[in-house]
DNA sequence: CCGCTTCTCGTCGGCGTGAGGCTATCGGGT
DNA sequence: ACCCGATAGCCTCACGCCGACGAGAAGCGG
């Protein structure tokens, strides 16, 4: 068996929506190389473990996102980096992962949610893999339920669409988007409460429902791409 | 740096089509483990190789299409598989590419373009390696004009429908699909030549446009799923 | 009670697509 | 020479989805 040995890790692309805002968990390196630079968060893959295991290890110990996260988030592998260059200290291959989160309150010290596009100059190649990251997750609004994973165990019409709005940077006519969303047979089951409290006539609460493809899809106009 | 250290390697899922099958590039191996039983093609990640690299290297080394492929086929990573016992040798580490090539002559021997309906058994885990990569092809070809990477440079709109309809084993509607891919500006551009010496009237040639994205995309219907 | 806000439903027109008719132009059989 | 089948390509029609927009429903605050 030729080749060279690598070390590989898992780096996570953790998004969240927060305040209409597409943000991403960052945190900052307490040791050399890149010391104090903000980077994502990942680790080594441990023996006998596949490297879906390691992402979601790492969400968990990340965020502890245990309890709500996991339950309605999404975790997926995204793709590989491997440039011989990319790793001061020797060759490393690190597999991206996608996690789609509600809003969470920011984890441990030298953590935080930051908004995307104020992100620059993370460590290693990370600012590639968030932009494959980012562009993944708004490719797959397009034409799956994801956007749901966004949001917490039950949601308004408003609160999903105010995440592709978010996520898309563009804005979406409110009638014509719930028109669409809930005329998708599994995408949103109605739940009997309603929410109070708040400015005008009280929406509608939501669950997920089981579809997980968008048949049509959702389109949306070429964005202005940035970040 | 704590971990385990792994070796890499890329497994290529080369597909074509040929007479109105879609076809995957096989390699008999011819050592243990596995031996005799057939492979996705591929090899190590030598020293200051990137992924990509190797994935390049592997294509023109089992197909010698550096000539043809190159020029009009398709690249692209497709996942990473790294479970601990995904080979006896020890920890290895593949990533899969997906190849889109048109159709060739069978390469060296031992290699071979078999239908991928009657591909099973084959060695480590690349049965789930070709049926992710069949999976995408059949997914790219809805919202991409990757379908023309499966033709030569000149084509008429029925190799292309021919195509579609090997990879998602459906009927299209020729008239339909001319309409459509005609209409979408970018995807195919005229030549001023025709095909003689068939049967019927003479189509019109074309070539690939600068067009990569199909906005509107080409919608299918659920697949009957299988391989 | 009135105005404002937000949610929800309805209407209208444009566009893309499925279904299908029709013509153009070849090869081959009689 | 003629017809026929086959393929390519153009056109029409109906239906459904979607963008633009109007209007009612149902809350809050003055």
């Amino acid at each position: 068996m030729r080749g060279n040995l690598f070390a590989v890790a898992v780096d996570l692309v953790v998004l969240t929506v927060r305040r209409d805002q597409l943000c991403v968990l960052l945190v900052r390196r307490g040791e050399r190389p890149f010391e104090s630079h903000w980077a994502l968060p990942g680790g080594f893959v441990q023996a006998d473990e596949d490297l879906g295991d390691t992402a979601a290890r790492e969400l968990v110990a990340q965020t502890g996102a245990a309890t709500q996260g996991a339950v309605e988030g999404h975790l997926e592998q995204l793709a590989g980096y491997a440039a011989p260059d990319r790793d001061p200290r020797g060759r490393v291959l690190s597999m991206g992962y996608l996690a789609l989160l509600p809003d969470i309150p920011d984890p441990e010290a030298g953590a935080a949610f930051l908004p995307v596009e104020d992100v620059y100059g993370l460590a290693f190649d990370h600012d590639r893999i968030l932009a494959d990251g980012v562009e993944r997750a708004r490719a797959k609004l397009e034409y799956t339920t994801l956007a749901a994973a966004f949001c917490p165990p039950e949601f308004t019409v408003t609160d999903l669409r105010r995440v592709y709005e978010a996520v898309w940077r563009v804005e979406i006519d409110p009638r014509n988007f719930q028109r669409k969303v809930t005329s998708t047979p599994g995408f949103l089951l109605p739940t009997s409460t309603r929410v109070t409290g708040g400015r005008g006539r009280p929406p509608q609460l939501f669950r997920r429902g089981p579809a997980t493809a968008l048949h049509p899809p959702m389109l949306r106009e070429p964005v202005p791409a940035h970040v």
